[in-house]
DNA sequence: GATTGACTCTATAGTTGTTATAGAGTTTAT
DNA sequence: ATAAACTCTATAACAACTATAGAGTCAATC
C-alpha cells in the first residue's frame, strides 16, 4: 500500500489531479489509513495509468467515464466502444484541418511583412484590419 | 450610433463576447445613452472585427492587446510585431504535430477491434489497459 | 397612461482539466 | 519536543467564452 505521493512518483500524474480523478469517479475511492491519507495497491495503479493512456490520446474525462463504464458491463457489444472512438478520430481530424487552414493563414500574413519597416506601414497590421478572408 | 444587439449582427460576435471585449480592454469602452446603453459608431465596428480576425486566427487576448498597443505607437519597429507572429505560427504547428501523431495512435487503437464482440475481449480497451507506447 | 415585448444593464456562475493556494492535520526523524 | 515532509479539504485561478438572474430602458399598442 503505498500513499498518493509516491503514486503520483510512479505514475507521473501529479498529486492533484489523482485526486480530481478520484472525485470525478475515475479511479476507485482510495482506502484511508487511520489518519485519513489515501491508501492504494497495484490494481489502483493499473486504473489510474489507464487513465492516464486514455489522456495522452485527449479523451474527456466524460468519454474515459464512459469507456469504464463499458469495461464494467463485459456483456456489453464493441458497438458502443467504436462509435466513441470514430467520434473522437473525426474531432481530432477535424481540428487538424482546422489548424492546417489557420497555419497557412498565418504564414500568408507573415510574409506581408518585410521587417525593418515601422509599424506604421506594417502588412501584418494591415491585412489584419481588413476583412477577414473567411470566419470558419 | 448603433446599439449592441445591432454591433452583434453586424460583426458576427456575441453580445456577451463584445461586453467581454469590452472589459479585457480589446475595444474601447463604448459610449453610453441617456439610458446607459451602449453605443457604437463605424470605428468601433472597425475595432471589433479586428479583434475578430485576430481571434480566428487563433491569436490569444493578451496577443491581441498586443499588437493594438503596437498599432497604437506608429513609431515601433514591426520586429514585435514580428516575434509574435513566428511564435504563435511555431505553436499552431506544434500542435498540428501532436495531433497527428495522436491521430495515429487513435487510428491504430481503433484497428485493434473488430465489432461484434463483446468488451470483454476487445481489443481497444485491452489496448489502453496496456502501458502507454510514449507519453509526449 | 398602463402594459407588453424586445432589448439592455450588471453581476455571477458554469464550462474543461488541470494547477496553485491556504490553513490544518499526520507522520517520521532527530 | 520540534522540525521537515507529507497529506487533508476547500477554494481560486487559468482561457475565452456562454448562460443565467434580476433589474432597468425603450418603443409600440390599447
Ligand atoms: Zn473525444
Ligand atoms: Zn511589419
Ligand atoms: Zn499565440
Ligand atoms: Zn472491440
Amino acid at each position: 500500500m503505498i500513499k498518493i505521493g509516491e503514486l503520483s512518483k510512479v505514475t507521473g500524474c501529479s498529486v492533484q489531479t489523482i485526486r480530481h480523478y478520484e472525485k470525478e469517479q475515475l479511479i476507485a475511492s482510495a482506502e484511508r489509513s487511520e489518519g485519513n491519507f489515501r491508501l492504494y495497491d497495484e490494481v489502483a495503479v493499473e486504473q489510474l495509468l489507464f487513465v492516464k493512456h486514455c489522456r495522452s490520446l485527449d479523451l474527456s474525462l466524460p468519454e474515459i467515464r464512459q469507456l469504464l463504464g463499458l469495461s464494467r458491463s463485459p456483456g456489453a457489444q464493441c458497438d458502443d466502444v467504436n462509435r466513441m472512438m470514430d467520434r473522437h478520430i473525426e474531432q481530432v481530424e477535424a481540428r487538424i484541418q482546422e489548424l492546417t487552414k489557420l497555419n497557412e493563414q498565418l504564414r500568408m500574413l507573415r510574409r506581408s511583412c518585410s521587417n525593418r519597416r515601422t509599424v506604421e506601414q506594417c502588412g501584418i497590421l494591415r491585412n489584419l484590419s481588413a476583412t477577414p478572408v473567411s470566419s470558419g
